[in-house]
RNA sequence: GGGGAGGUACCCAAGUGGCCAAAGGGGGCAGACUGUAAAUCUGCUGGCGUACGCCUUCGGGGGUUCAAAUCCUCCCCUCCCCA
C-alpha cells in the first residue's frame, strides 16, 4: 500500500518548498504515483550533492510509488541557467551523450529497476527533444507560455542585468514539456528537484495543466549546507564525486567522517535511510559524548555503503583505522599498498630513483610552490611514511605515503626514467 | 552625446615619486589546543634560492626620472549621474 512520503520528508527535513501540500498529500496516499528527478549532464559523474535528489526518488519507490530517473541528454545540450551567474559554453555534443551514458550507468544501483509495477524507470529526454520541429514547437507549447512569467522566474531573472541567451532563456520550457512528456507517457504527476528547480518545475506543472487540464505537483528540496558556510560537497581537493574513479570510496567515507557535528544531524537525515529513532538516539550521543563521533562514523558508513557498497565501507574504515591510528609506520606493505591505492597518488618520475620531499610536495599538489613545501617542513606539517620530516633535503624513493597536516594523505610512486 | 568615479596580489581594499613584493580585512594553508570537530590564539600566504639576495607583479602600450603602483601620454575596460 503506498503512502504519502509527505510527513517523512518533512520531519527528515527535506522539503524546502512544495505545490499544494495537502492535495500532494492525498494524490500520494491514494494511490502508487509516478515521481520523476532530472540530472543534466553536465559532467562524467553525479556528485555527492545529486545525491538528495537520487535517494529521495528511492525514498517515494520504499513508499510504493514509482520513481524515474531522466537523464537530461537533450536539455544537457541547452544548458540550465538555473544556479548559473553567467551564460556556460555549450559543450560539444559527443561529450554530453557520453556523460549521459555515464550517468545512466551510475544511477541505477540507487533504485529498484525489477518491482513490477513500481519498477523505476531510466529515460533520456534526447529522444523526444531531438524530434521537435521548431514550428510545431512554438505554435503547441510556447503558445502556453507568457515571457512575463518566464523572464520573473529566479533562474533568469538573476540573469538578466548580466546577460542571458536565448537558448538558455528557452531551457525552462523543455523541462517543462520533459514534464508534461512523462505524464503523457508514464502518468507521471510529480517532478522533484534542488530548490533552484522550482521555477522550471512549476513551469511543468503549469504547462500540464494548460494543456492537459490535469494536476502536476512539485517538491523541491532544500539546499544542503554547511554551518561554517562553505560549499557543502567540496574538500581541499576538490569536488566528492560518486564515481570511484574520481572520489575514492575512502576519499568520501573521510568527507563525511569529517562533518562537523552541527551539520551531522541533519546530514544523517539527509543522506541515509537510518529510521528517525536512530537519528534521534545518535543526536543524544552526539550531545553526551562529541568525541566519539559516533554520528559521524555511522553518517560515512551508511552514506558510503550507499554509493560504494558494504565492502568498499569496510576496505575505507581499514584504511581509515590504519592511517589515523598514529601508528602509520608500522603498516605492513599490503596494508600500505591498500592505503596507497585508496588515496589520491602520483607517478614521479626520476632518473636515479630518488626525488626530494620538496618536489614530491610539488608533484602531489601539496605544496604550490618549492619555497611552500620548505615552509610546510619547516613547520612540521610534512610526514613520509609516519615519520615526521625534519630536512627538507630528504630523498624518497619507492612507494611513500605522505601525510600534510593531520587529515591529507597522498601517495607517491618515484619512478625510474 | 555630456558629466563624474574607478581598474592594486585569490577576493575586498589602503597606498598618489624612493622607507612598496606593496597596510588592513577576508579567504586559504600550517602550528598550538582538541575529537581527523567547532571556536580561539600564533605563523605563513608572487616565484627562485638554506641565506645577504635576485626575478616578475599594481588594466595595456609608450614616456619623464638616478628611482614609478604613484608623474605625463595614448589605448582598453567597468560603474554612476544627466540626456
Amino acid at each position: 500500500m503506498p503512502t504519502s512520503v509527505l510527513p517523512e520528508f518533512q520531519q527528515r527535513g527535506l522539503v524546502a518548498d512544495v505545490t499544494s501540500p495537502d492535495e500532494l498529500g492525498v494524490h500520494l496516499a491514494q494511490a502508487s504515483r509516478t515521481v520523476y528527478v532530472g540530472f543534466d549532464p553536465t559532467a562524467d559523474s553525479l556528485h555527492v550533492g545529486n545525491l538528495v535528489p537520487l535517494l529521495g526518488l528511492r525514498r517515494f519507490q520504499l513508499a510504493g510509488h514509482r520513481p524515474i530517473v531522466l537523464v537530461g541528454g537533450g536539455t544537457g545540450l541547452i544548458g540550465d541557467p538555473a544556479g548559473k551567474t553567467g551564460e556556460r559554453a555549450l559543450n560539444p555534443e559527443e561529450h554530453v551523450a557520453a556523460f549521459a551514458e555515464r550517468l545512466k550507468a551510475q544511477v541505477r544501483p540507487f533504485l529498484d529497476f525489477d518491482r513490477g509495477s513500481r519498477a523505476a524507470l531510466l529515460v533520456d529526454n534526447y529522444e523526444w527533444l531531438s524530434k521537435l520541429e521548431v514550428i510545431p514547437f512554438l505554435r503547441d507549447v510556447g503558445k502556453h507560455f507568457g515571457v512575463g512569467a518566464m523572464i520573473a522566474r529566479e533562474s533568469v531573472r538573476a540573469r538578466l542585468s548580466t546577460g542571458i541567451s536565448f537558448t538558455e532563456f528557452a531551457y525552462q520550457v523543455l523541462q517543462a514539456y520533459d514534464f508534461l512528456s512523462l505524464n503523457e507517457r508514464y502518468g507521471c504527476t510529480i517532478q522533484m528537484g534542488g530548490s533552484d528547480q522550482w521555477g522550471n518545475i512549476t513551469a511543468g506543472t503549469e504547462l500540464i495543466r494548460k494543456t492537459r487540464g490535469a494536476d502536476a505537483f512539485g517538491l523541491t528540496l532544500p539546499l544542503v549546507t554547511k554551518s561554517d558556510g562553505t560549499k557543502f560537497g567540496k574538500t581541499e581537493s576538490g569536488t566528492v564525486w560518486l564515481d570511484p574513479a574520481r572520489t575514492s570510496a575512502y576519499e568520501m567515507y573521510q568527507s563525511w567522517l569529517n562533518t562537523t557535528d552541527a551539520d551531522v544531524l541533519p546530514y544523517l537525515k539527509t543522506f541515509t535511510f537510518l529510521p528517525l529513532a536512530d537519528i534521534e538516539a545518535l543526536a543524544r550521543r552526539v550531545a553526551e559524548a562529541p568525541e566519539k563521533r559516533e554520528a559521524q562514523r555511522v553518517l560515512a558508513r551508511e552514506a558510503t555503503q550507499l554509493v560504494h557498497g558494504a565492502a568498499a565501507v569496510t576496505e575505507a574504515e581499514r584504511i581509515s583505522q590504519a592511517l589515523f591510528s598514529g601508528d602509520v609506520a608500522s603498516l605492513s606493505s599490503r596494508e600500505l599498498d591498500a592505503a596507497l591505492r585508496a588515496i589520491p597518488s602520483t607517478r614521479v618520475p626520476a632518473p636515479n630513483g630518488a626525488v626530494l620531499v620538496t618536489d614530491a610536495l610539488l608533484a602531489t599538489g601539496l605544496a604550490s610552490s618549492k619555497r611552500a613545501a620548505r615552509e610546510l617542513i619547516a613547520t612540521g606539517a610534512i610526514q613520509v611514511n609516519g615519520e615526521r620530516v625534519q630536512d627538507a633535503a630528504l630523498e624518497i624513493t619507492g612507494k611513500a605515503l605522505i601525510r600534510k597536516g593531520k587529515t591529507t594523505y597522498v601517495g607517491v610512486e618515484v619512478t625510474p626514467a
